[in-house]
DNA sequence: CAGTGGTCTAGACCACCGC
DNA sequence: CGGTGGTCTAGACCACTGC
């Protein structure tokens, strides 16, 4: 691990324990560098990592500050994760009910977002998510055929498609844009969650991107609000 | 402006007229360093702030490639903004109709999430806000009486109350801590925007924060979903 | 092995802030 | 004005990757 990581879980375990004080100033980094017996810039490095997780506050020409600790947000919506993923975060065994997994001709909507030669069809594939027998989640997944072959056509069981696009294809999902829809009650999908009377419906409507930001999938995904929580970090640009 | 600013926006500009083509590595960081005449940490800093935007993907040994544009999200909701800002980027005129506006004994909820001392009583504010006489935000508004004080009940027309507090109280929000919900039909502050039934609702329940992440305001914004639409860009950590 | 990015240094000068 | 953080340098060595 660099020095500066070192340096930074040392200042954060100096905050926690009352060493510098919410809303006192570190010292200055020149300071801090005889202290730690490295260059300034090391200590700028730590510095700026706590800074991006609003640990500090620096005021040009003033100091750095420490700040109130902010609550931790289980599951941020900011970080990407597989709803398999989602499942076992949430403590919830995975079943899995197969809906639909077949070759189509591609709408033009998604022609137009996963970036499709003409010709080139989608692999389409939907299934519930359930825990202790219930719908949790229903997920409809698109991906290129060129892509992913249809090889896929035959498995029994795919789990976790971040998983298997990383095992059998090395593509490595990475970054998504996702767009937050409540969905009518109309919405046949959303249909299959609506068991209880105090439940509610929400949609992430995703574009997955692989390191290169090749768009690899796109996906509907129907989450019951009454099992996940969603939170998500605001910052002002 | 700083030096590895304007090499970033350089190279922002090279790699948009095709010099670096999408796919392609970018010169090595030393040769970089000598076209621009300057030393090798500043094309770092440059080559930093691509990657944080993720217009290029550094690979440790092996060089810094250029990748595929994201396509831009409007209005992502990691950028925090206050209601009326929103109003006015989807092009909407503020219309307000005021509900509420009063003293009150917070509950344990609010006090825990607003930090507030014993006894000490908070300012409710609900308002609708309209556009073209129809109702699309409707917002409750939790502050400590003690911060902004109760000359703020005798105003007519509040506005932004982010605006407000920083140029009345020079309290700056900064970040906000964000739950996403869908509310149940039978919310009464949802059924206020339930006019059309292709109508859907989603709630922001938000904590916000100042600069030095003291929990400031505490507000519930019911959006209409038909009016407007919420992106967010997810990365995998 | 050669070439690349990742870290670190010691020192310099500048920009900002409060007194 | 003195003290702080912001930028920049020239050079060094290390860690990783592909040949």
């Amino acid at each position: 691990m660099p020095i500066y990581q070192k340096i930074k879980e040392a200042l954060e375990a100096s905050i926690a324990d009352g060493v510098y004080p919410i809303g006192e100033r570190l010292p200055p980094e020149i300071t801090l560098a005889k202290q730690f017996k490295v260059s300034r810039e090391t200590i700028r490095s730590a510095i700026k990592l706590l800074e991006q997780e609003s640990k500090v506050f620096v005021r040009h020409g003033v100091g750095t500050f420490v700040v109130n600790p902010l609550p931790s947000l289980p599951n941020s919506l900011e970080n990407l994760m597989s709803v398999t993923s989602m499942l076992m975060h949430a403590g919830l065994e995975d079943g899995e009910r197969r809906e639909k997994l077949h070759k189509e001709v591609p709408t033009d909507e998604w022609k137009e977002l996963l970036q499709l030669k003409p010709n080139e069809d989608v692999i389409v594939h939907e299934r519930i998510r359930t825990a202790n027998n219930e719908p949790v989640v229903f997920s409809k997944n698109v991906l290129s055929s060129k892509l992913v072959g249809e090889h896929i056509l035959n498995k029994k069981k795919i789990g976790s498609l971040f998983q298997y696009l990383k095992e059998v294809h090395q593509i490595e999902i990475d970054k998504a844009s996702t767009e937050i829809i409540v969905p009518l009650h109309t919405d046949p999908n959303c249909q299959k969650l609506l068991i209880h009377p105090a439940t509610t419906v929400l949609l992430l409507k995703q574009i997955h991107y692989d390191l290169h930001n090749k768009p690899v999938l796109f996906s509907l995904d129907y989450f019951r609000n009454d099992i996940f929580k969603f939170f998500i970090s605001r910052i002002r640009s």
